[in-house]
RNA sequence: GCCACCGUGGCUCAGUUCGGUAGAGCAAACGAUUCGUAAUCGUUAGGUCAUGGGUUCGAAUCCCAUCGGUGGCUCCA
């Protein structure tokens, strides 16, 4: 049940309006700089880029003049006329252009798309001109510039891209923009952009206080206040209780491991560049860990086990240190010290497949519990230059992912030779508030480590054997998960999660002893509760528990004070009204019980 | 790391074009108000304008460097 690719999207209107109007882009920049050199200029998901060499940095003014310029283009009725043309002529005509003759030269050399990657057969080459304009492109394209609404473009960013994604050639500079098919449709994107805004995780954990980095402390870093730390508790404390219920057996291991060990797990060799400067300590070298394995590891290999042990299911949250480079931080989402909830399965071959469909499914049980039930998940297969382990392992293991995925009933794309050296995978994907995929959860299969640390148990046959092992992180990095977990909810987290989930709004100062009393009271069902006893108006007392996104606000006036009871209204805005402690209580653990 | 942009009280921002040694709102503290479903009024306090250097009689403003952030690129076992 592998995922269709977009095709339905690349075939629209939409994406050869998108297309086209890259074309024009680019016909604009050049209007504006002779001499620029041109490189792609492809659709994508929401809009469409074009990459240029210019003599100078753009700036924002010069995004308007160019957007200007385009509106201008767009009114003339343009036709795209497309010509077949060979590679000796494409070459001529593209004499100046640099990058349009790499790309020539892919396409002729038995096919390289614009990216750089390998066709299945060799292509035509053609021209696609309008107005002034005149690109290598295979099309397709709108008829005429006539069917791009002006009003329905705009550019929306520079930014610097490096040529064919390589780091080691030039620099260009990429202008991002967006096209729809009408004017409104743009409106709705820009509108929904700017909400997305408003749902960011770094927005919102500053506003709820939950979280911050701090330069004193050092980029990447995180510190979790206590609104942030009691939701981090919380679902630590829930994952926890379900793997122990789910046959884990939870470890610890230190953050720091001597140079040793990273050498026997081989990480000094092929994950240096990720890890810390190492301290020294007596006359060793440690490292702080960028991963768990060894240690796990090293628990396993502490005594001597056999084949009625298994599966063996270590866990532990831990906490990580990996060196990213600066220009990759990124909120709660990419930092430099994060906290996986990783787990080690170690069992025998004829265990994987159900092995795999057990942590599978765990794992789904685990994630639909926080409400997320949209991700993409991907099958990663083995890249035969650079794996190690044999390849029938491989295939067999690739198949019993593959299953497992299938048993699950889950879409999947097959990211072909896209596993780590060491073994395939599953991983699965969430996408933050602007669309940005981000990997959570991660099942991996490890031909390596158990080789490296000679893991082995006794079997049947008296014999040692080697187990499988497999690697996984269900939240992926606690960190991670949080700041897509805020951006799922903009804040407004399910009750269970909410770190206030009662506001007693009392109106006037007679009421703020009752207040009190029915607070005790609530706290002693359980509940997280706060009396808002400042001598602010009832309005402003509401307004400030909407925006800390609290659960449940409970008024209390002259009519409360009497009858005993509290007036419930919700977050939502709902106002269900006056009603006893009792009904309250009920109505609160119920939808803590169903994750409301 | 690379390209571009940005950094002003706890927060959001004005002041930077054209140099003349900081201003608002929210939050806070205090006082008044005691109010029925999204902002009551007043007073006070709070900033070496990211850091360091330079230009200048004078720098938040111009220049250089460093640190940090944002959007991309690369990377992400």
């Amino acid at each position: 049940m592998a995922k269709q690719t977009n095709q339905a999207y690349e075939n629209s209107n939409l994406f050869r309006i998108r297309h086209s109007t890259a074309h024009v882009m680019a016909e604009a920049v050049l209007d504006r700089f002779p001499d620029a050199k041109i490189a792609i200029g492809p659709a994508i998901d929401d809009g469409f880029y074009y990459d240029f060499d210019l003599p100078r940095a753009l700036t924002p003014e010069d995004l308007s003049e160019i957007e200007k310029r385009m509106k201008h283009i767009l009114k003339g009725n343009h036709k795209f006329e497309k010509e077949v043309i060979s590679a000796e002529e494409a070459k001529k005509f593209f004499a100046d252009q640099p990058f349009k003759l790499e790309l020539i030269e892919g396409l002729e050399s038995g096919g390289l798309d614009e990216h750089g990657n390998p066709l299945e057969e060799k292509p035509e080459i053609s021209l696609y001109k309008s107005d002034t304009f005149v690109d290598l492109c295979r099309g397709p394209h709108v008829e005429s510039t006539k069917e791009i609404n002006p009003k329905a473009i705009k550019l929306l960013s520079v930014a610097g891209a490096y040529w064919r994604g390589d780091e080691k050639r030039p620099m260009l500079q990429r202008i991002y923009g967006t096209a729809f098919e009408n004017p409104e449709d743009l409106k709705e994107y820009l509108w929904k952009l700017e909400e997305a805004k408003k749902r960011d995780h770094r927005k919102v954990g500053k506003d709820m206080e939950l979280f911050s980095v701090s330069q004193e402390v050092g980029p990447g870093l995180i510190l979790w206040h206590p609104n942030g730390g009691l939701i981090r508790h919380l679902t630590e404390e829930y994952c926890k209780k379900e793997h122990l219920a789910n046959g884990y057996d939870i470890v610890y291991s230190p953050h720091i491991g001597r140079a040793n060990l990273w050498e026997t797990s081989g990480h000094l060799g092929f994950y240096n560049e990720n890890m810390f400067s190492p301290m020294k300590i007596e006359e060793d070298e440690y490292y702080a860990k960028p991963m768990n394995c060894p240690f796990h590891i090293m628990i396993y290999n502490s005594k001597l086990h056999s084949y009625r042990d298994f599966p063996i299911r270590l866990a532990e949250w831990g906490t990580v240190y990996r060196y990213e480079r600066s220009g990759v931080l990124h909120g709660l989402l990419r930092v430099r010290g994060f906290t996986q909830d990783d787990a080690h399965l170690i069992c025998r071959e004829d265990q994987m497949p159900e092995e795999i469909d057990e942590v599978l499914n765990f794992c789904l049980h685990i994630l639909r519990h926080f409400g997320m039930n949209e991700f993409h998940a991907y099958l990663s297969t083995r890249d035969p230059e650079k794996s190690v382990g044999e390849e029938k392992d491989w295939l067999a293991a690739q198949d019993a992912l593959k299953a497992a995925l299938e048993r699950a009933n889950l879409a999947y794309d097959i990211d072909e030779g896209g596993a780590a050296f060491y073994g395939p995978k599953i991983d699965l994907k969430m996408i933050d508030a602007l669309g940005r995929e981000w990997q959570l959860s991660t099942i991996q299969f490890d031909f390596n480590l158990p080789e490296r640390f000679d893991m082995t148990y006794i079997g049947e046959d008296g014999q040692p054997h080697r187990p499988m092992m497999i690697h996984r992180a269900l939240l992926g990095s606690i960190e991670r998960f949080m700041g897509v977990l805020i951006e799922h909810y903009g804040g407004a987290f399910p009750v269970w999660l909410m770190p206030v989930q009662v506001k007693l709004i009392p109106i006037a100062d007679r009421h703020v002893d009752y207040s009190h009393e029915v607070a005790k009271q609530l706290k002693k069902a359980g509940l997280r509760v706060e009396v808002d006893d400042g001598n602010d108006r009832m309005n402003a007392k509401i307004r400030k528990a909407q925006l800390q996104k609290v659960p449940y606000m409970l008024i209390i006036g002259d009519q409360e004070l009497e009858a005993g009871e509290v007036a419930l209204r919700l977050r939502s805005g709902e106002n269900p009204g006056p009603m006893s402690v009792e009904t309250f209580v009920e109505r609160a653990l119920k939808d803590i019980e169903e994750l409301v």
